[in-house]
DNA sequence: TTAAAAAATGTAAGCGCTTGCATTTACTGT
DNA sequence: ACAGTAAATGCAAGCGCTTACATTTTTTAA
């Protein structure tokens, strides 16, 4: 008597049983609150029975509406990302909405794609990061009409959902003015497409000019976004005619990479260099010394984008820029320069 | 004359627009083989003029595949995983498949229901960590006749891709054991729905009875997966009446957390402490010592598993199990014990 | 040349849902 | 009890594709 083994439930089925419509069955999937208590019990005693899993695709085709959110981000393989697009996922997957991610490693032609490939699929939203995009991707988002959110930088353009990146790196920076230091480096990230590695730079220039001072180009150094950046940042501002007393990086990973270089050149912090960084990973506060950081909410922002992205999907008009707060950590990574 | 300026590109219009059948397009957008190339050209050309982009959704639906791959993962929010996932991205963005991700911190409730909500998706195969999962997680998946993977572990009762956990559990511990220590202590993660954590447990068991020792309870300790978890285990072990002179720990980021904390306890490592940890982190490599690991390929077996699942959609059948190879990377946290 | 075989294309029937509209059933007030 | 209204349900037309199968065109071979 076994016969269709392998056949899935449809939702004609699931009616037949129940004695009702597919309609019926059909609403009071999706929306209970229009059929009688007494039929809704029913259907979903026969959905219970039957095992019924509706069919993704069909719903979406029917509704237009996929239930999924799609995110493209640079690299899941950096902490800072991984951490909000989990925080995202979790928020999106209690309200039963899937996340589909996408990475292009910083390349805007593959970036473009990604986010073709995604409207395509027919996701109901689309998070982006940073505001450095190919203008024919600006055009594709404007044509979009589904609601879109830029994170971790904020453009008029777009909603939006970030940090000043200028200011963490203008907090960052006074701090070291502040202690005392007066030739500050800045050891930054790639800057090509990557906005908020340019506003940090920006950031650490505008908190110098304050104090009078300026970076000269001897003491900033562009790295990949990495430890190993971090050591070969430290040894290029080291080797200048006058190193600094402390340097800023833009961001942490790069900060604990030249803080283990100068241990490993026998530099003593802080003693001998300040270090600063953005993000506050958790090594930073792991290691010896801790690091002197800007902490900013990642997995906030992950969270707070999922809530607004099911807000906006659901009709809500929302607020069209939003900053996140950050917050000095002082560790033991600065210090006073040596007189 | 702008028309309808919101109104999507179907598959008739494109068809329409090159005097063929809608047939003929599907065709030469799924199958272009079968196309004569004139037609093909003639299909391909109004493509491009009218921008026609499939639904992703009607094809789902007509076709019964979507493209879509579905990977099921503890948390993003750990390098190993996000590096995984980030290359089995990767790998199926280029094969035009698109990767939904959905983790369950360690909870067998939250998995189970994510598996069936990905199934639901329709996901043309499904990736899972381990092998630790509810039996009705088990049953849903046999249940189900699309490809699985099973990463990281290997399991019978399905294809997995993964590591001798065992194995290189005991290769660390070995490694200790033949610098002469015999007092070894172990920190691990949190062994309930983790096989892989017990493996490893277990691996540095087989290492000391080898050796003739066993790991006396007072030197094994559990510990959430982070930094602070190693800290805690750390102070644990080294407070036992007779403290071990080597510690093994079940992954690197326990490890850097021990390595820390026993810095800061002012034990020198690894004259008076060796420490070995399992994984590879960036960070192993960057800290001072650097720490003595197994390198795990993780980068791999993202790519890897990516590739076993484009195969195993097209139809192909894989090889049942296999395991990724390691190695050991001494560096410097591990040295003879003092005697 | 021409018939047979192969290749290319077209026709149209779904895929499994949702939802506007029509119909039926359940209340309401008198 | 009954019209009038509101609530619940059913009917059926799609949503935009894919793909057997039928038909037409091209190629092959004698």
């Amino acid at each position: 008597m076994l016969a269709a083994m392998d056949h899935r439930i449809t939702i004609e089925e699931v009616a037949r049983e129940a004695g009702v419509s597919t309609a019926t069955v059909s609403r009071v999937l999706s929306n209970p609150g229009v059929v009688r208590i007494s039929t809704r019990e029913l259907v979903l005693a026969a959905v219970r029975k039957l095992d019924y899993q509706p069919d993704a695709a069909a719903r979406a085709l029917a509704s237009g509406r996929t239930h999924t959110v799609g995110c493209v981000i640079p690299t899941l393989d950096h902490a800072i990302f991984a951490r909000s697009t989990q925080a995202m996922q979790t928020t999106l997957a209690q309200a039963g909405y899937q996340l589909l991610v996408a990475s292009h490693e910083y390349d805007p032609v593959t970036e473009f794609e990604l986010v073709r490939a995604l409207q395509q699929r027919g996701v109901d939203s689309l998070v982006l990061v940073g505001t450095d995009h190919a203008p024919r991707l600006w055009k594709a988002l404007s044509l979009w009409r589904k609601p879109t959110l830029l994170t971790w930088s904020c453009d008029p353009r777009l909603p939006s959902l970030g940090f000043d990146n200028e200011g963490a790196a203008r907090m960052a920076t006074e701090h070291l003015l502040g202690l005392g230091h007066r030739r500050i480096g800045v050891i930054s990230g790639l800057t090509s497409h990557n906005d908020r590695a340019r506003s940090r730079i920006e950031g650490a220039r505008q908190a110098l000019a304050l104090a009078n001072l300026t970076l000269p180009p001897g003491l900033l150094s562009e790295q990949a976004f990495n430890m190993e950046g971090g050591r070969l940042g430290l040894r290029k501002l080291m080797s200048a005619r006058q190193p600094p007393t402390a340097i800023f990086c833009g961001n942490d990973l790069l900060a604990v990479g030249a803080m283990l270089e100068a241990q490993r050149m026998n530099l003593k912090i802080p003693e001998q260099l300040s270090i600063c960084g953005i993000d506050d990973l958790e090594i930073s506060g792991a290691i010896n010394p801790g690091l002197t950081t800007v902490s900013l909410p990642t997995q906030d922002l992950g969270r707070i984008a999922a809530q607004y992205m099911l807000s906006a999907i659901s009709g809500e008009v929302i607020a069209a820029q939003s900053l996140l707060p950050f917050e000095l950590v002082i560790r033991g990574s600065t210090a006073v320069p040596a007189s």
